[in-house]
DNA sequence: ATCCTTTTTGAGTGATCGTTCAATTAAGAA
DNA sequence: TTCTTAATTGAACGATCACTCAAAAAGGAT
């Protein structure tokens, strides 16, 4: 039955990941995108319809992956307290690959996209809001075994915690060894 | 001796930001910019040189507002923790007429910059390690004053202390009513 | 009123934007 | 090998991008 595609989806989504996330939207021209995943205009409007599609496939991928780190920090870890610390303190270093920290997809998604394109920007919204109902869960557990004081409002917990992972990772965006304020 | 601009340039400077502040550079285009500002190309390059050079001095025009909105806080209020408390909480609410809550345009500038406009990386930066020098000096007063604890480390409080405030304005750029979290 | 000088205007520049589609290429079936 | 069918290509589209400049408009001095 014909030919079938010589790339592969995931491979692609990622490419396009790196990209967004270091360029973000507007600044990501057709031209930049081709590039990155070696694909020819067709091929790109075929697979993902736009670029604003491609950039909502690219985004979903990166969310998914981001909380598979989230859970792994977890898991890896001898305690929850232990892992989220383990977690936050990871965003301080020049992590994974990357030459410098970055922030947070998301919330540069969530700075960078108008208020007119309501679609993406209550989807981003979404994402974030799940983040942080993952957090509350995992407090709450945490709660439970008793590595929390019964009486922390673990909803309120993981709010503050969300705000500060996001302005520690913003701030990440400059210089400074500061992880020793994680604690 | 001839004629005289028709137009005020710190007005034309505010349109400015405001536009900026909520579209982003990128995605403001010159016909926006024409519209927000009343003026035509012409008058709009031989004024500013550049659509780069209007977002320069547009940021300026924002970091100095924002500086004198941070002292204004700390000297009306009774004392100077009082007034952090007052300034921090300010953001947590739809403020001043805009009809939501809005992050600092120096971090949306920060993360929407790419890496390659070294320039205004490095102003953008320079602008957040002076707002971080200003917190630590009035950190410092209220020591001396013995407001706070003579053992808190300054420069320290003073880092936490902005990646809070990013955060509660990155955080503020979604819904809730959270300023219960300040203190 | 007239002239001088500067500002303002807006049509027009080439470049690049996101997107389309007819032609080409190539994998699987017969 | 040949045929079928889908994937890939890249030239080209109209729209819009940041920006320019010659012509028109208007304030100040005489």
């Amino acid at each position: 039955m014909s030919r079938k595609a010589s790339f592969d989806r995931q491979v692609a989504l990622n490419k396009a990941v790196e990209l967004f996330w270091s360029r973000g939207y507007y600044a990501s021209s057709m031209k930049h995108i081709e590039e990155a995943l070696d694909m020819r205009p067709g091929s790109i409007y075929a697979t993902f319809g736009s670029k604003g599609g491609l950039f909502a496939e690219a985004l979903e991928a990166y969310a998914s992956s981001a909380s598979d780190d989230f859970g792994q920090a977890i898991a890896e870890s001898s305690s929850i307290v232990e892992g989220l610390k383990c977690y936050i303190r990871s965003f301080a270093e020049p992590c994974s690959g990357h030459t410098s920290a970055q922030a947070c997809m998301l919330i540069k998604t969530l700075l960078e996209v108008n208020a007119e394109d309501v679609v993406l920007r209550d989807r981003v919204q979404a994402m974030l809001a799940a983040f942080e109902k993952r957090l509350c869960k995992v407090l709450e557990e945490a709660k439970a075994i008793g590595e929390l004081r019964a009486e922390v409002n673990c909803s309120r917990l993981a709010r503050l915690l969300q705000t500060q992972i996001i302005g520690l990772r913003a701030f990440a965006e400059r210089n400074v060894s500061k992880e020793q304020i994680a604690a």
